[in-house]
DNA sequence: CTATTTCGTCATGGCCGTTTACAAATTAGT
DNA sequence: ACTAATTTGTAAACGGCCATGACGAAATAG
């Protein structure tokens, strides 16, 4: 039961759980842990009203929820209105806690986050990963993770789930990583490699990315595009609160639509895709700079500077980008464009060339483009807050393991 | 209550129903219509086995749909297996119907599809509507309307909803047409005018074609793109089963996705949109040909008979097409791509030269491409078929209504 | 200090799927 | 032809779950 559980549904609502009386008492559990983990603390009459049950039936479940040390009982609150006041609840800061990883080119990093959302453990290392095989890799990361989680146990808290964000694409089983080009890695089966202590989930970065702009950023809405960028460029489609990951699994190539059909061979097979033009390396050539190193500080730190023929191959990348999410714009109607990874760090040279390219190419009022809050933590936390989601979604689960 | 309720939810699973006891009946009620359409005649047993319940519970579940008359006993089957044979249920041919409408620039349609799908009445006119205002078009269809449900009602079927299929873009609120370029109509509130006999939904052709594609196509998956091409060209996403609209219900604008940035303006305030080469304005202009008349049977005429500039047009526009669905393919990574409407009928000229883009563009196994075996039938039958649906999703609302 | 409002809980009731049992209807085997 | 085995559909008892209605508790308003 690794499977992603936040898939495509409205919070707490029907899940394809069957259709009897315990498949909708656990529905409604779920509801109430939304209910309270949206607000922070809610009393029980103000769950009832907002998820529709009654007082009575909430009251049941929320002593449910506090027999299995998902909920606290904060005491009364204060509150100006007329009446007995409410007992605050709240999501438990104890109890299982979601594990998040991230194998970067440069690093790993993996970090603990708790039902209320808040990081509780995390570890980051240096690590030349690129070329080397996934098992001294996973090793290390292992490694990690042992640590992240003897930390979160000293604070009573217990892993209900290690979720992985790499840089390539993964296949639907959400194991197997088909192809990492940066690590040159292929159809390498992370399942075996971190074999099971906890229930495993491998995800894109920019998978991850988004999810973690959907359920953090604020004010985004369930309907967007994130783009990120890292060496290749990547998105992902969040339609109605739920990452669109196509039938194998490979949706969100934004790299490789075509920008000018008859423009410089991509090793896709294609010709003029946009990494060919906003890529790291195409970038990093048309400035005229040699890869390695931090690239993303160097092109900032220069384009800081006013260095022209940075600015220009920023600004070029920009117009590439306009014009390859005109397109995605005009097939998907999202309420945003989200710019998150290494992209949100260079924005402020790549959106003026970008946004007048969509908008000049697009009737009517354009897509605005926003600039992601969180960044390059954003995969990270995704991770560690899909772990988090997946009890939420179903609290009864971690009553059978505890 | 008009909205469609068929929005990507697996068939009678979880829709946002109170999760209340009266909320998990009726699911179970839509769960046993969607069971018994599906497979046409199945026994309360096999029913039960299919949808995870009990012999028992299911017993009761279809003595109601008995009673309200939407399912009928055939009596008992005559399998070649041992034990007592089941009593063959099966979806009434009487009671509600849904009624599809469709308006073309050149004609309107009607027609009525009873609970098991199959076309009960239909009428059809020529009309001249390109310019016509929405209130005299709407009257005339509302005449056809009138006559089909006439004629239904003569064979015990009553009008459960109407949906009407329109060439141009459609609000998310299944009303008002936004913007229809060949009819020359803005902001039209159809609602108001089909004044409410029946719920009514309005919807872009191309996504009920892509629905009909859904719905009735053969072996058709749950993730595709369907491609339909009038005067526009019109794309249906289609993620999980379900429709993808958009935040204002444009999604699907695969005419303006850019073909070649700097190609040849375009109204919409692009150049190079994929309109611009594959649009039937253009390609009429590059076959040499004058606007008017039968236009698809006159360039599948030419084409047939060897004319070697409509071929050119015919490939050119091919690869046009390739191209911009390499983007989207990248994007979305469907099942299938469907060539749908006009581009069916023209499928054998346009193919060769858009499998041949669309795969030297790709990595890895090319995503097929397949012609939709309705053809220019889609539309009309997808909207009928929506209001069908909307009766097996939820089944309680006729018994209310009856 | 009383009336009012709201909160949480308890007892009751009704609804619904499950469990268990059984009769009916067919096939397989002798 | 007759019995055993198998499957179907239904009926009755059971248990779980939410709704209903009533009540005490705890606050505010006057």
């Amino acid at each position: 039961m690794s499977a992603p559980l936040h898939e495509a549904r409205p919070p707490g609502a029907g899940r394809p759980l069957p259709d009897t009386q315990q498949g909708m008492r656990r529905r409604n559990l779920a509801r109430v842990m939304h209910a309270v983990s949206a607000e922070g603390s809610l009393s029980r009459a103000a769950v009832a009203s907002r998820i529709g049950l009654t007082r009575a039936a909430v009251s049941t479940l929320v002593d449910e929820l506090i027999r299995w040390g998902l909920v606290e009982e904060l005491g009364p609150e204060r509150p100006g209105r007329v009446g007995r006041p409410g007992s605050a609840l709240a999501v438990s800061g104890r109890g299982p806690a979601g594990i998040g990883a991230e194998i970067g080119v440069d690093h790993l990093a993996v970090c603990a986050v708790d039902l209320r959302g808040t990081v509780r453990a995390r570890a980051v290392r240096h690590a030349a990963n690129r070329g080397r095989t996934p098992a001294p890799v996973i090793e290390e990361l292992s490694e990690l993770v042992r640590g992240v989680v003897a930390e979160a146990e000293r604070e009573a808290l217990w892993p209900a789930g290690l979720a992985v964000a790499v840089p390539g694409l993964v296949a639907r089983d959400g194991r197997t990583v088909v192809h990492a080009p940066n690590l040159d890695w292929h159809d390498a089966d992370l399942g075996t490699l971190l074999s099971g202590e906890w229930p495993l989930t491998v995800d894109n970065e920019a998978n991850f990315g988004a999810l973690a702009e959907l359920w953090l950023g604020d004010g985004t809405p369930r309907d967007f595009l994130h783009v990120s960028a890292e060496i290749g460029i990547g998105a992902a489609v969040v339609v109605d609160g739920a990452l669109l990951r196509g039938t194998r699994g490979f949706a969100g190539e934004l790299g490789h639509v075509p920008v000018r059909p008859d423009g410089p061979p991509c090793p896709c097979g294609g010709r003029g895709c946009l990494e060919q033009y906003a890529g790291e390396e195409a970038v990093l050539r048309a400035a005229g700079l040699e890869p390695g190193g931090d690239l993303v500080g160097l092109l900032a730190e220069r384009a800081e500077r006013g260095d022209t023929s940075v600015r220009a191959a920023l600004r070029d990348a920009g117009t590439a980008l306009g014009i390859a999410l005109t397109g995605a714009v005009n097939l998907l109607d999202p309420e945003t464009v989200v710019l998150g990874g290494a992209l949100a760090g260079l924005s402020p040279w790549l959106l003026p060339s970008l946004e007048t390219e969509l908008t000049s190419r697009t009737a009517g009022p354009p897509c605005p483009v926003t600039v992601s809050r969180l960044g390059p933590e954003g995969p990270l936390l995704g991770a560690a807050h899909s772990v988090v989601r997946g009890v939420l979604d179903d609290p009864a689960v971690v009553a059978e393991r505890s």
